[in-house]
DNA sequence: AATATCACG
DNA sequence: ACGTACGTGATATTT
């Protein structure tokens, strides 16, 4: 006996529409609209949990909206611009659908309901009947005794189903009139005019009459009477135009499409993808829809269950401590937190503890002097410890002589990796509750593929970054003292210089404000940038100013030694240790792109790019003996960026070992690379920047001082030269609109909740990081595979060079002489071969006694 | 605590 | 009609 069940057909723009108006506009936890996503998907779990269908699809326009911020194209006629919010839904629909195998039919130049149009008709010559959904009332039209029409009115469950009768109940006509119909009364919301004076019921009378438009034009003339007269034979043309457009088409070339490839399969593959969108109703309907007669395909890894806590039993001292600790198997998991006043241990069996630590010398409880030794049994075992922040307790430990080497998680990295955001981390409260977030965090980190980035480059990364921070960078105080004498002269100098020009001295050059009133009132200099508090005194706007008057010139050498003196001179003295060494802090959960980040003091800003500010850079040092090796990528974001593309002619480039720079002026002026001139290259190189940094005509007509046109036209050209780049730059922004991340090439994520927000400037900032983010994040990505394979084959040749210090593409170690050459050969080898991409990574490498001497 | 500026990749 | 190049941190001034 044949199957009688229907072929359901969606019209998706329709019902993607109709869900969105239904349903207020929500976003997610991650800032994501999904209210249309939901509700298209709640409408079509009930029509296959209704209609029990043997064959599903979902068709959709293509010309549709596009996902470009400058191609709003209204969805169709005069209707309004497609909502910001929704544009990105419909590629998370289209990735909810693929992944539940549920087929998804487009056509060039058609539009979704001529799809409808034409797979019904299919199933009325295969003999299938056809159940068509959508809130589109041109689709009516297609009703006929085997194929039938779920018109989703207002909300998203409420619906009605069309028959024939039922459409000439409610229309007035039968379906196959329903284009004579709108060609009589029109529809404003199509653009289609009709006659314009005849409406509705004027309309379905004279159908009914003369059954066909055909009919009703031919008769007109001698039937019709008066204005009604005279406004059909005028509007003739009109009416048989309108027909012609409200026509659905039943011809779409999509006879390729098999019925076979729409057979209704299970929907539980999609659950993983729906679960990153938080639609936990739909998940579970689809579960129950499935659940008995389709076995599980793979099971998700189980999320690990709490563990339920005892009031933790108090330790008193070391004994005790000692006693509890012998007391655990040896194959818990232990938790470790610190929070100052107490520590807390927490057991994967459910045993845990709190130990008091006094705060002066003279209480009862034991210090933590003796309380950290009584842990080592935990530190230097082999039970996994369970920390958050285990970098910033290793710091707390090593005065006291203790550090860790037993294996351990990170619930702060862990955090990170799910969502990198700036205090958005939270401390845990106690060891307890440490125990069980890290758990559910590690499950989490798993799910979103992030399982090898942890476990293979962050979590050793906390260990690498700890022994560079104990290291520290040896700064010569008489070199840095030295130089603030020289420049505390200067600053003197241009102090006076500047007060005489002035013609005033009651006023502080440090403050925007005053000076900006004397440059822009009492000089009368032409301001230009304006700040919330009065104009803009930035070196940017200075620099123009600079032939007008001399004292802009001594202005500018004054902010420029003031900052040297203030931020590093002063700034560094203050932060050199008992050691001579200064020990920097490097954050590895701060960036949202994964770049490590550097404080107390920054040594990832040591002026370089002037020749006064590089002095500073004489003042770090190697210790007697030893010398500072110093390597850095070459173009390792341009060489990821035609990795990544894959663009052949910027691939070609590197293979070649060509300069960058240089190839990209002369494909974008179309001359032979000996022709282009240095003012060429450095046009290149801005626009080279831009495209790393997603270009904007603005930011780079800004950057080059020219034209936006010229800019717009220095834009197209690359693209046109480095056609994949184009595609890779597009392609970043409609994955992240579509998963609401952007992704590095070791699965490093980055929430984009800016791609759905309702201003247009945040949108055009997430786009920007949207393409940034897989470059810069996969170069970070990258020397932190450098690093530490660097830091482990130190040891394992078990060399005297230590890693010192990390500048975002660059490694300094300190080395003992003997061993200047194996160590240039390592990094080499470690940056070099930390990836194995499309071109080759290469690194210059410079030794010398000062930081200064590597350049 | 926020703003403006400027140091780096 | 609207406004920006990506990612950080430190300092001084002002609220």
């Amino acid at each position: 006996m044949s199957d009688t069940r229907p072929f359901v057909i969606v019209d998706g723009n329709s019902l993607m529409h109709r869900a969105f108006h239904a349903l207020p506009a929500l976003s997610n936890e991650d800032g994501i609209f999904t209210n249309a996503v939901f509700g298209f998907l709640s409408m079509f779990l009930k029509v296959v949990t209704d209609y029990n269908p043997q064959y599903v699809a979902v068709a959709f326009d293509l010309k549709g909206p596009t996902f470009r911020h400058k191609d709003f194209s209204a969805y169709k006629g005069t209707r309004k611009p497609t909502a910001p919010e929704l544009i990105p839904q419909f590629d998370l629909i289209s990735q909810c659908l693929e992944a539940m195998h549920v087929k998804k039919i487009t056509c060039p130049s058609f539009e979704a309901d001529d799809i409808l149009g034409t797979m019904a008709r299919r199933c009325e010559e295969t003999g299938v009947e056809a159940l068509l959904v959508t809130g589109d009332r041109d689709s009516m039209q297609l009703v006929t005794e085997k194929t039938h029409v779920l018109y989703t009115k207002r909300g998203v469950s409420d619906v009605i189903l069309y028959t024939p009768e039922k459409v000439k109940e409610d229309f007035g006509v039968y379906p196959e009139r329903i284009p004579d119909l709108k060609g009589l009364m029109g529809d404003a919301s199509d653009n289609i005019p009709g006659i314009p004076g005849i409406g509705e019921k004027t309309a379905v009378k004279l159908l009914n009459t003369y059954d066909s438009l055909e009919e009703v034009l031919s008769h007109a003339e001698e039937d019709l009477k008066g204005k009604q007269r005279e406004k059909v034979v005028n509007g003739a043309a009109s009416a048989l135009l309108s027909k012609k457009l409200a026509t659905i088409t039943r011809l779409v070339p999509i006879d390729d499409i098999s019925f076979d490839e729409c057979l209704r399969q299970s929907f539980i593959d999609g659950i993983p993808y729906l679960r990153t969108l938080g639609m936990n109703s739909i998940i579970s309907r689809i579960e129950k829809l499935e659940g008995a007669e389709v076995s599980q395909p793979v099971p998700a890894p189980e999320k690990p269950e709490d563990i339920v806590f005892p009031e933790p039993p108090v330790l008193n001292d070391e004994d005790q401590i000692k006693t509890f600790i012998d007391s655990l198997p040896a194959s818990v998991q232990v938790a470790i937190w610190d929070d100052k006043n107490t520590i807390t241990l927490a057991a994967s069996n459910g045993a845990c503890a709190t130990i008091p630590t006094a705060v002066t010398l003279f209480s009862e409880n034991p210090t933590i002097d003796r309380i950290y030794p009584a842990l080592k049994p935990l530190l230097n075992g082999t039970r996994t410890l369970l920390l958050y922040g285990a970098k910033r307790f290793m710091t707390d430990l090593s005065p006291f002589d203790c550090t860790i080497t037993a294996p351990y998680e990170d619930d702060q990295i862990l955090q990170y990796l799910i969502a990198p955001q700036v205090g958005k981390y939270e401390a845990p409260a106690d060891a307890c509750q440490l125990t069980n977030r890290t758990r559910a965090h590690l499950h989490e980190c798993t799910t979103l593929g992030m399982e090898n980035l942890y476990r293979t480059i962050e979590l050793p990364l906390s260990r690498t970054l700890f022994d560079m921070e104990q290291v520290g960078f040896l700064v010569d105080r008489n070199t840095l003292a030295d130089l603030g004498k020289e420049f505390n002269a200067r600053i003197e100098e241009l102090k006076s210089e500047i007060y005489a020009l002035a013609g005033t001295e009651s006023f502080n050059i440090n403050s925007t404000q005053q000076l900006g009133d004397v440059l822009f009132n009492k000089l009368s200099l032409p301001a230009s940038k304006k700040t919330k508090h009065g104009y803009s005194t930035s070196a940017e706007v200075l620099q123009e100013l600079a032939p007008l008057h001399p004292i802009i010139d001594k202005i500018l050498s004054y902010r420029q030694i003031t900052k040297l003196n203030s931020t590093y001179i002063d700034g560094l003295l203050s932060l050199i240790g008992k050691d001579g060494r200064i020990h920097s802090w490097f954050d590895q959960t701060i960036a949202a792109t994964g770049r490590i980040s550097s404080s107390e003091p920054n040594l990832q800003n040591i002026p370089v790019r002037t020749d006064m500010g590089r002095e500073i850079r004489r003042a770090f040092v190697a210790k007697d003996g030893c010398v500072l090796v110093d390597a850095d990528y070459s173009q390792i974001e341009l060489r990821l960026l035609a990795h990544l593309s894959k663009d052949k002619a910027m691939q070609d480039a590197f293979l070649r070992g060509q300069d960058i720079h240089a190839r990209t002026a002369a494909e974008v002026y179309g001359i032979p690379i000996e022709e282009v001139t240095p003012k060429m290259r450095s046009s290149a190189k801005a626009v080279n920047f831009g495209i790393v940094y997603g270009i904007s005509e603005f930011g780079l007509a800004a950057n080059l001082h020219i034209s936006r046109y010229e800019a717009k036209d220095f834009i197209n050209r690359y693209f046109a030269r480095y056609p994949a780049i184009h595609r890779f730059m597009d392609n970043c922004v409609t994955q992240g609109k579509t998963n609401g991340f952007s992704v590095t090439l070791y699965g490093r994520r980055r929430p984009l909740p800016e791609l759905s927000s309702s201003s247009y400037t945040m949108r055009q900032f997430g786009e920007r990081a949207a393409m940034n983010t897989p470059v810069q994040g996969t170069a970070a990505d990258i020397i932190k595979i450098a690093m530490n394979a660097v830091h482990d084959r130190l040891a394992a040749e078990k060399l005297d060079a230590r890693l010192i210090l990390q500048v975002h593409d660059e490694l300094i170690i300190e080395a003992p002489e003997s061993e200047q050459e194996r160590v240039i050969a390592l990094l080499r080898d470690c940056m070099e071969g930390a990836a194995k991409l499309d071109v080759p990574l290469t690194v210059d490498i410079h030794a010398g006694k000062t930081w200064y001497e590597t350049k």
